[in-house]
DNA sequence: AGGGTGTCTGCATAGGTATGCAGAGAACCG
DNA sequence: CGGTTCTCTGCATACCTATGCAGACACCCT
C-alpha cells in the first residue's frame, strides 16, 4: 500500500515550497504560469491529489452535507436523494447519509454524530425535527434545510410543495366530479406535510358545504393505510372517493380495492394521491395525483444551502413549489373535463 | 454563531492537558475514574464533541465510506443503500454517496473524487469498474467491494447473488411448466450481473435441447425492456414465457402485455423476474422471481468491508449468496406443482 | 534614476486531534 | 523498607493543508 503522497513531497520533487503547491490548487490564489506547470506535472507524476479533509480544517467547510431521511423505500425519496446527491456534486459537494426511523431519540444521536464530522449543512427530508434539535443546530450556526416538511417555527428553512393549496385543488377536482362521500387517509398527522395536506382538502369542502366523509392516518405506511381502506369500505355507505396522502399509498390502497375487495376504481370509487412518483403512470395503476415537482424542490434546496452556506446570519425561507394536478384514469371526471 | 469548542478547551476547563482530554475521547486509552468523570464534565458542560476530521487526519481513518450507484431509481437498490447506510451506522461508519450514469468518464472523476474525501472504503454498487480503475484503487491501497456486480479479474471482493445458478433456476422452473419458446430479456448485456443470468438461463435450457428462442437487451431501463417485449409479442410465433433480467424491467413488461397489447399474464405468457423487490409482491403484479436475499447481500457486504478495513493485504472474496425462486402467479405452474 | 505599484514566492503558523516517550506516583511483593 | 511493576499524566510532536506577512523582483511612470 503506497503511503499517501502529500503537497510537501510534490513541493521536493518541483523544487518549490510547500505553500505554493497548496497555491495552484487552491483556486483564487497568485501563482506565475510557469510555477503552475511545474507544479501541476511533479503532482501528476506522483499522483497528487489534495486532501479534503485536511483542507477542511483550516477553511472551516468540510464540503459535507449531511442529509436525513427517513422513507426511502418510498420511490419519492429515493428519486430526491439521487436528484440531491447529483445537484451538489456538480457544486463540489456530497452527501453523508443517515437513514433513520422516526423516533426522536434516533435523530437525537443523529445530530450529534453529524456534527462529529463537521458538515456544512443539514438536509432533513421527510424528517420532523424538535425543537430542541433546532435549538442545537442554530447553536452550532448549522445551516438546515428541510426537505418536504414544514415546521412550525420559523427558524429553519423548508422546501416543500404548497400542501393546504395541493390538498384544496384535490377537493375541488373531486367534487367537481360530482362525488358525493368524499374520504381521505391522510400522511401521518405526525407529520406537517401530512396535517397540511388534510388541511387544505377539509377546508375546501367545508367551504362546499361538505365534510370530509371519513377519515384515518395512514402513516405513510403501506400495510396501515390499507387497512384503514378496508375499514372504510366496509361501511354500509362507502365512500365513493377517497383523497390518499400520498402515492406510495395510494397505490397499496388501489391493490386492496381491486385485488382484495373486487372493486373497481374508479367506478366504485376513486382515488388521488400526492407526488406524481414514477409508479403513478405505470399503466396498472395510472393515478391521478397531484404533482410534487422533485426535481424543482431540489433545484430550489440546493440553491438555499448554499445560500445559508454562503450567508450565515441568512433569513430562513419558507419555500413552496406548486405543481399541477395530473389526471389520470384512477377518479371519476369531472364532466365536460377535457382531455 | 458559536466557535467551535476544541479538545483544548476543555482541558483548560478541567484544569487537565489536552492529552488527557483526548484519552478519555479515545477508547481504549489508559485513564484514572477521577479523570474521567472531571475531562466528561467539562466536556458536557461546554458540549464538547472530538472532531471527526481532525481525528482522521492522525489516525488516517476517516470513517467514511465512498458509495457509488447508478440505478437508484431500480427499488433494489434504493433498498440496498437504505440498508447499507443503516448497518454502517451501526459500526461508526458513515456512506458518502455519489450517483453516476454508467459512462466510464464519470467514473474515473468519482474515484479520484473519492480519494480527496480519504474515504476508509468503497462500495460500488451496480457499477461496473474498469480496468485502470481497478488498479487505481489498489494502489492506493483503498478496499472495494461490488454490490450485485462481479467482475473478471480477482483483484476485489464482491457481494452477489448466484446469478448463473439462478438463471438456471429459472430455466429448469420454465421447462418444468411445460413452455416451448423461452425468451429472455436481458440485464444490460455490459453488465457481469446481465451476462451471468442470461449465460446460466441459456446453458440450462441448452443441457434440455432448448434454444433461447429470442433474446434482447433490456439495459436496465423500462422503455428499453418494454420495446424488446413489443417486438417479440409481434412476430407470428411469439414466446410464451419471457424471462426479464430484473424486477424492474419486468413490471415494465407486464405493462406492455397488458395494456397495451391486451395479453394475459401468465395465460398468453409468463414472466419471471430477477430480485424480489418489495413491488413484485405487490397483487397488481405478483410476479415470480428469484430472490435476491438484500438483507444477507448488505450482511455480507458491510462484513466484508469492515474486514478489508481491518486487515489491508486481505484476499478479495467473491461471496454469492442465493435465494429462493420465489412462485407466484405471474408463471404458469409446473404440473402437480404443491403451493 | 528613484519611487511607487503589483505580482509572485517562501517562511512560519494554525487548525484539532492522537500518540510515543518519559516521568511521577501508587501498589505490590519479598 | 527497597525495588519492581503498573497505571496514569503531561510534554512534545505529527498529521496535511491554507494563508498572513514580508521580502524579492519586475515593471511602469515621472
Amino acid at each position: 500500500m503506497a503511503r499517501k503522497v502529500t503537497s510537501l513531497d510534490v513541493a521536493r520533487v518541483a523544487g518549490v515550497s510547500q505553500s505554493a503547491v497548496s497555491r495552484v490548487f487552491t483556486k483564487g490564489a497568485s501563482v506565475s504560469p510557469a510555477m503552475e506547470s511545474r507544479v501541476r506535472k511533479a503532482a501528476d507524476d506522483l499522483g497528487y491529489r489534495p486532501n479534503v479533509l485536511a483542507r477542511s480544517l483550516i477553511t472551516g467547510q468540510s464540503r459535507i452535507i449531511g442529509l436525513v431521511v427517513a422513507y426511502m423505500h418510498n420511490p419519492f425519496f429515493a428519486d430526491a436523494v439521487e436528484r440531491l446527491s447529483h445537484a451538489l456534486q456538480a457544486e463540489g459537494y456530497h452527501l453523508l447519509i443517515w437513514t433513520v426511523g422516526n423516533s426522536d431519540v434516533d435523530l437525537d444521536r443523529v445530530v450529534d454524530d453529524l456534527m462529529d464530522y463537521q458538515v456544512d449543512a443539514l438536509i432533513a427530508a421527510s424528517v420532523d425535527l424538535s425543537g430542541a434539535l433546532v435549538e442545537k443546530c442554530a447553536a452550532a450556526g448549522l445551516p438546515v434545510v428541510l426537505f418536504n416538511r414544514g415546521i412550525t417555527g420559523d427558524g429553519l428553512s423548508a422546501v416543500t410543495s404548497d400542501n393546504r393549496a395541493g390538498g384544496r385543488r384535490v377537493a375541488e377536482f373531486l367534487l367537481a366530479g360530482g362525488h358525493e362521500r368524499i374520504a381521505h387517509i391522510s400522511g401521518w398527522q405526525g407529520s406537517s406535510t401530512g396535517r397540511d395536506r388534510a388541511q387544505g382538502f377539509a377546508d375546501a369542502l367545508a367551504e362546499a358545504g361538505h365534510g370530509v366523509y371519513a377519515q384515518a392516518d395512514g402513516r405513510y405506511d403501506r400495510d396501515t393505510s390499507a387497512g384503514a381502506a378496508r375499514d372504510m369500505m366496509r361501511r354500509s355507505d362507502p365512500p365513493d372517493a377517497i383523497f390518499v396522502g400520498n402515492d406510495y399509498m395510494a397505490l397499496s390502497v388501489m391493490d386492496v380495492l381491486r385485488h382484495e375487495m373486487g372493486l373497481s376504481v374508479p367506478d366504485d370509487v376513486s382515488i388521488v394521491g400526492y407526488d406524481d412518483i414514477a409508479m403513478a403512470a405505470w399503466p396498472s395503476y395510472d393515478l391521478t395525483t397531484l404533482r410534487q415537482p422533485a426535481r424543482r424542490m431540489v433545484d430550489a434546496t440546493v440553491r438555499e444551502v448554499l445560500a445559508q452556506i454562503g450567508t450565515p446570519g441568512r433569513q430562513a425561507q419558507k419555500i413552496e413549489i406548486d405543481g399541477p394536478l395530473v389526471v389520470r384514469s384512477s377518479a371519476r371526471l369531472p364532466q365536460g373535463h377535457s382531455e
